[in-house]
This record gives structure tokens, sequence and C-alpha cells, in this order.
DNA sequence: GCCAACGTTGGC
DNA sequence: GCCAACGTTGGC
């Protein structure tokens, strides 16, 4: 089984809209190497679920591969925002797993925190320039963002 | 809202 | 295939 960080803006689709739905298409992702990714991606891979642009920035909770990647229905969409003119159902450019809820932290883990922990020199998302909304996350630092959610704030 | 760091596009 | 211009991401 592998782990993964993915990205997800809250304001447009947070941990909490994916706790309401129970499972959703991980689409819209327009970048090579995270598409690269996401076709990696195996039944039962875990996620943690991050919150980009938001206030704070940080992992939110926890997903699941419930089904292996199909195409990117939004491809598709003319006029979306996602549509891919030069994408062809024969030869699609872009894929999407569909994720699982599995459960939300009971404490966001702030992009800081993950900054300040020793332990989690080397995660990807950490590194100076990464910009990826797809990431490998080891086991160890998958455990260890979790453990990191689970505990109580001292401060 | 700014802007640094990337990725992508397209002319040549 | 180079590279300048442009677009995007995402923390701050």
């Amino acid at each position: 089984m592998k782990y993964w960080l993915v990205k997800t803006e809250p304001d447009v689709y947070s941990i909490d809209d994916l706790a309401r739905e129970g499972k959703t298409l991980w689409s819209g992702v327009r970048n090579y190497q995270a598409r690269n990714f996401l076709r990696e991606m195996k039944l039962g891979d875990k996620l943690l679920i991050y919150h980009s642009n938001a206030e704070p920035p940080g992992v939110a909770g926890i997903g699941e591969i419930c089904q292996e990647h199909i195409p990117d229905p939004t491809q598709f969409e003319e006029g979306g925002e996602y549509f891919d003119p030069k994408s062809t159902t024969v030869n699609p450019r872009w894929s999407c797993p569909q994720v699982g809820f599995v459960k939300k932290l009971p404490h966001l883990v702030p992009l800081q925190a993950l900054r300040e922990e020793e332990s989690l020199k080397g995660l990807l998302l950490l590194q100076p320039g990464t910009r990826l909304s797809v990431i490998p996350v080891s086991e160890d630092h998958f455990r260890a963002i979790i453990a990191m959610g689970k505990a109580v704030k001292v401060s």
C-alpha cells in the first residue's frame, strides 16, 4: 500500500465536503507529474487531505482510494473550467481516481507545525518550490502526521 | 493582493 | 529544441 498527500482548496472542496459526500472523483488535476501519481494510486492507498490557500493551510483529514483512475470527465466538458480541447475520448490526457472519506483529524495539522517537526525533514511537501498538488508520502511520515493530528495542542 | 517559483505555450 | 512570455500555485 502507498501513501499520498493531495491538496485541495477548502473554499472549493474541503474535508467536510468529502465527509458529507462519502466519496468523490478527484478531478481537475492539470499537471502531468501530479496526473502520473494519480494513475499510480491503487485501491486502498491512503491519502492525507491537505487544505491549501486556507487559514491556516494544513492537513485536515484522511481519505483512501476506492476506485482506481478513470479518464477525468471534466476534460470533456466544453465551456467548463477544466475543459481541455486537446483531449479526446480515444486519447484522454487527464485521469482521476475516486477518493473515499476515512476520517477528519481531531486537529488540523498546520503547515507551520509540519515545518517545525524534525522527523518530517524530507517530506516533499516541505521542499522549496514544490507546488505539486499530488505528492507521495512515506509510511513513517504519514503516521507521524496523523499522530500530530491526534495530539492535544499544548500551546 | 503580492510575488516567487514553477510549468506551459508557441514563435522562430 | 530554445527560450521569452505568460499563466498558475499557494504561502504570506
